[in-house]
DNA sequence: CATGAATGAGTCTTCATTCAT
DNA sequence: AATGAATGAAGACTCATTCAT
């Protein structure tokens, strides 16, 4: 029915391309599921494959290594957290004070803060051994938000000419809040709903920089439509 | 009874008692050096034994389980941070700006905030089985620290007729804040030095209470002076 | 019936046959390969059609086991070494002396005795499971080469008027000895370069026997001319 | 009863040592019939605590890794072999005719040269990987042996104005003959008998050192009475 | 109190073989 | 003919825990 006509189809080959692709993403999402659920130590190769309905073998055969694995797997969630940002950033009216408030946005949007995925990422940052795993793969990306969020400081003070060394400082701080919210998301998800944390965070930027309080009140209440 | 003849043998008891407490300090001292260095996973009774100097049978010895060695580890720093936390409140004046500071201050400790304590609870908030240990052995020291920090924050706010159920908020934001410093402390020692990280908290705790402002820059470069 | 059409194509079957005896041997030339530089139990399947430029499919659709590719291979070496042995044996004069020579050059020709084939053969030897598949492949070929040399032996010894149980007890030794000098050229190529070989193995012959030293030194020049 | 007297009992200690050296024994001599009976890919930690009565544990117990209890069953082969050289060597006479029979016959001594033995040696002679092991651990002891035969060829033929360099590619073809007589004893072990093997290299000798002849026949003569 | 040999379940990884395409 | 994803049994190694001394 599809391609009854003249063109051969290309679908065997691309169905076989997808289908492997569909693995790694189940094993790679099941590994996900293990990691909140059982933490690093209590993810096996076993208990992987299993939740991902596939067999033993087949984890190696895809990733050579339980390290490869996991490497996906912080990579997988990186990606799709960096995806989230991308979005958000680029819905917005482009005003620093709305990038800003939209890579506040991008850690607390539902798809990237959410139990499974903090779970992996405190795993990785809690287990020394894991953690050079964690900053070989996702150190740079880690680098690049920090970055992005010093750019829209400055350009953010430059108007009321605030100092430059600040930013990198106020930056630092900022991210180490939202870790924080986080952590206490992950330990404590009824005190902490993943509303309640954004709006700590959106308080705290409106505590930071009362100059731009309008527009980022206006920023959130756009952003926080879309959630 | 214990001698046959009339006179105790000289504290025989006591000093048996102190080997034996010595002994147990060792052990969970080296835990946390093994947690701090391979991670939880990689803490394995032979690494920790051998790092003791002591033979694989004494640490089951001493605690019955694995499980007891890692309670036993959390209630020493628990303890630890705690008297951390009540010296410095006892040293300085008791106003609630002062008290504050103290709460926060003893978060940024040396004794408190090292790598190696800080690598032990970031190991059993990551992983989710390590978790549930964390909380039936500290989350009520936990839960002491927030309802302190409430209270402080009430009567703090008291005086400008705030709003009472902010307090908590405010808490559970504070608390969050040091937390997330805590983490890019352990991860990125170099660009989140321990001072560094007690300044930010410090700007933090001044640009939510500038009413207090002064009374709080005192009370730190007070604090200051003993770091 | 093939084609359709009256012509049959022209050699299609044989080059198809071409291609897969082309095929068998590249995976039989990986085997070899293989087995030399990584031994027989780091012979694997993926190796070898990894070696032969072959998807992992193809060895199990051509040799329907692992068994019956190492047999292949070692059919193959056997039938290698035989067809050197006939034709040393008919390039030079068929007198006994001649032929005593020719079984010996058989043994240290480039093409039999280098460092692959002879890792081969020492595998096979040096395995207890292996050690039964070569038997069942290659047992009759080794008991035909002894019986020719004991056939030989028996001619040359029949002018001296020799005794007929020594020279199943000469030819044991030859052979061991061959041997013994295939193994040192295995474990140390240089100490024993494959000439050196040959020339203990030639000086071997003439200690035994002296009353040919003559025929024997000149068949042995005839010979190294040829190498 | 043993020590009822002043004497502390130092017996517990040694027994304790004297039990960590034959649970070694029980299974270097495990791994050694292991690897007759299945080869050296059919040897598996389970298989040799097996049949030494341990649990699967104790081998990486007592020896780090399975490469460390193949090196430590290569040395104890090699160290027996040894042994039994210098027993030979010590015993008989000590002429250069006599030491290089002693060299010989401890190549066929009973303890050194049966199925187990020889199964060992062959077994790491054949495979690529194993060579590496071997080399490592025997490799000086070979050297060593080697040097020996050199050394008595030169006493043995300066009588006779003999030359320097043949020495070396003398002993050199002696050393692959007993090799050689090894290999065929343990491939056909009906058809090269331990003491035909004896008598073939005894022969060789013989046609190698006519001029010793005698001294070699009787030297036979005196080391056949302890076999 | 203390030791360390012993156990065996559990984990990662390898690999021959199968089979749908 | 050929591919390569999938399977699962088997292997080496780890490690908490026990127990005789």
């Amino acid at each position: 029915m599809t391609g009854s006509s003249g063109l051969p189809p290309p679908r065997p080959k691309s169905r076989r391309t997808l289908a492997k692709e569909e693995r790694r993403l189940a094993l790679i999402s099941a590994t996900i599921r293990s990691i909140a659920d059982f933490g690093l130590s209590g993810t096996t190769i076993a208990r992987v494959t299993g939740m991902a309905g596939a067999s033993i073998g087949l984890a190696n055969f895809h990733f050579e290594n339980k390290e490869r694995l996991f490497e996906a797997t912080l990579r997988h969630l990186a990606e799709a957290e960096r995806a989230v940002w991308r979005r958000l950033n680029d819905d917005g009216a482009p005003t620093p004070a709305n990038r800003l408030v939209a890579l506040m946005d991008a850690r607390f949007d539902p798809e990237v803060c959410n139990r499974r995925t903090l779970a992996v990422w405190f795993a990785f940052w809690g287990d020394a051994g894991a953690r050079d795993i964690y900053r070989r793969v996702v150190g740079a990306r880690d680098d690049e938000r920090l970055h992005a969020c010093v750019a829209i400081l400055r350009s953010l003070v430059q108007d009321a000419g605030g100092r430059h060394r600040d930013a990198m400082q106020t930056a630092l701080g900022l991210e180490a809040f939202y870790d924080g919210l986080w952590l206490n998301h992950l330990l404590y998800p009824d005190a902490f709903g993943r509303l309640d944390c954004r709006q700590i965070a959106l308080d705290h930027l409106a505590a930071l920089f009362p100059a731009h309080m309008t527009a980022l009140s206006t920023a959130a209440a756009l952003a926080s439509h879309g959630v």
